[in-house]
This record gives C-alpha cells, sequence and structure tokens, in this order.
DNA sequence: TATTGTTATACTCTATAACTATA
DNA sequence: TATAGTTATAGAGTATAACAATA
C-alpha cells in the first residue's frame, strides 16, 4: 500500500543540512582511523598535551570536559601504556604535571599521520581545481566556527 | 631554554590536514546540538531507523557495528523511553521488526533540525560566493568518500 | 579554610558465553 | 541442527561523594 499524494523529492536539501550529512560521515571514517586501540577521549588527551604542551590534571579535565576522578583514571591508564610522563610542580607541591613521553608524541603523530593518509587518498583523483575549492571552503569552515 | 635553530612555521599545513582539523572540530560541536540526552549510538539507531524503515534487532546491530546483546539493551532502553514500536516479523516467529514511534521519529527531526540550525547560524554572515564554494565543497567531499 | 588530586563506589554502554524459541 | 533474540555476567569509561596532601 502506496501514498500516491507524497511527492518523490527532487529539491536539493538546503546547504546546512547537506553539509551535516556529509561533515558527520566523513567524520565517522576520519575516527576510524588509529595508531592503536585508544578511544577517542584518550586519544583527545594526547592531542591536547601535543598541541598545548605540559598541562594539569585538573587542566585536561576542564578543556576535555570530564570530571577530575575520570581524568585521573585516564591519566593512570596513558601512564600505564607508556604514553605519558608525570612530574611535581616546581613551586606548587599539589599540583601534578602531564607531558607527553615519546611514545605518546608518536602515537598522537601516527594517528593524525593515518587520518591524513586516509583523506589525502580520497583527494588524490581530484582536479586542481577541486582542490582549490575544498581549501577555500575549508578555511571559510574554520572561520564560521569559531 | 628555547631552540633558536627551529624555525617558526610559515607554510600552510597540506589540504589534507586543514581538513582534518577543521572537519573534525566542526563535527564534534554539531554532535553536541541534539534534542535530549541520548547517548550517540542510540540516536544512530533512531537515525537508521528513521531512513530505512523498519529493521530487526540483528540487522540494526550489523548496521551499527555493535553485538545482538548490545543492541538488545539499547533497544530495551529506546523502547522504554517510547521511542520504538516493537513487532513479530508476519512469516517468522523468531524475528523482532523494530520501528520508530511518533515520539522516535520526533526526536530525530528535532535532532537533526538542532544541528542544522547550529550549522545555518554559522552559515547566516557568508556571501552568496561563499555558500557556493561550500555547497560545492560538499559535492567534492560526498563523492570522494563513498 | 580552600584547592588539587586521588580513592571508593555506582551507573552506563559494550562485550562474550549460555540459554530460549522458532525454522 | 541452525538462526534470532534474550539473559547472565564481566570489562571499560565516567560520575558523585569522601578522603589526603598542600597552600
Amino acid at each position: 500500500m502506496t501514498t500516491p499524494t507524497q511527492p518523490i523529492r527532487r529539491t536539493e536539501p538546503p546547504l546546512a543540512t547537506r553539509l551535516r550529512i556529509t561533515l558527520l560521515r566523513t567524520s565517522r571514517r576520519l575516527r576510524n582511523e588509529s595508531a592503536g586501540t585508544l578511544p577517542e577521549g584518550h586519544l583527545s588527551v594526547l592531542s591536547a598535551l601535543f598541541t598545548h604542551g605540559a598541562l594539569s590534571p585538573g587542566e585536561l579535565a576542564e578543556r576535555e570536559h570530564v570530571r577530575p576522578p575520570s581524568m585521573t583514571r585516564t591519566l593512570q591508564h596513558l601512564e600505564g601504556e607508556g604514553y605519558l610522563e608525570r612530574a611535581t610542580h616546581p613551586t606548587d607541591g599539589r599540583q601534578v604535571v602531564i607531558s607527553l613521553s615519546p611514545a605518546g608524541e608518536e602515537y598522537i603523530r601516527e594517528t593524525r599521520r593515518r587520518r591524513d593518509q586516509w583523506l589525502q587518498r580520497r583527494l588524490a583523483s581530484l582536479t586542481r581545481d577541486q582542490r582549490a575549492i575544498l581549501a577555500q571552503a575549508e578555511s571559510i569552515l574554520r572561520e564560521v566556527i569559531d
């Protein structure tokens, strides 16, 4: 039993809708590419340390939008895997200073390398003009989402 | 103690790297927009039912890349919240047919509406030419990631 | 007394293994 | 005997509450 009064959709969805679908689909695929089996939240901690240098557990918890006890456990795991180094703050004995170990730095570099490669393989078939459009679109998007 | 031999980076990163950063950042923001507090995996189930119509638990498990017992629990929760309807297969008594309730359909519609609105607000300040570039970029990206 | 971080404990989501019902 | 789904149980990850150490 069909519904003959319902017309087949011919109009293109709005730009925001098209972007939502394609951006979320692309990011899902990108996130699958990784240097190992660390969950996304743990990877995100390594990434923050890679980008911003040494941070305290409290700063990491706030930045990653998790509670301090959750960050404690995440850091314990990452330290056990050898991805982190831990030091005491030079002047404030309460604080702990977390930084990436060489292995942690390599993990994040390798993950980014793999994600870039995944994308690059898909961009390889494009023309110069198509790449230019993607480059311009990236700049536009980066501007408006900040 | 600085490293004076290390030059400040002046060159633009490659296109794939720029896209990776901006697409992942945008998708993270988009995923924050939702009609409620359902976790991403549950939302994804509603979305699959919205797009593909009625599906069995087994089909949903495969499509969502989770194991059948996990899907059973997800469906139990979503059914308890009133987002699903459950029926027995007309010819195969073993199978269960899952479909969206009106509330489930509204949940997914509202989530998509909010995400589109979030994006739309950010696209509002763009020129016609900038929108055209985003539209072309979306088509290009959609082609290459499929 | 306030702040930083950890430990204790519970809840959620997912997994593997074992079980029930139907084909 | 094989298939679809559920129940039993365990393992991650995150949360709140209580605690220890330092400012």
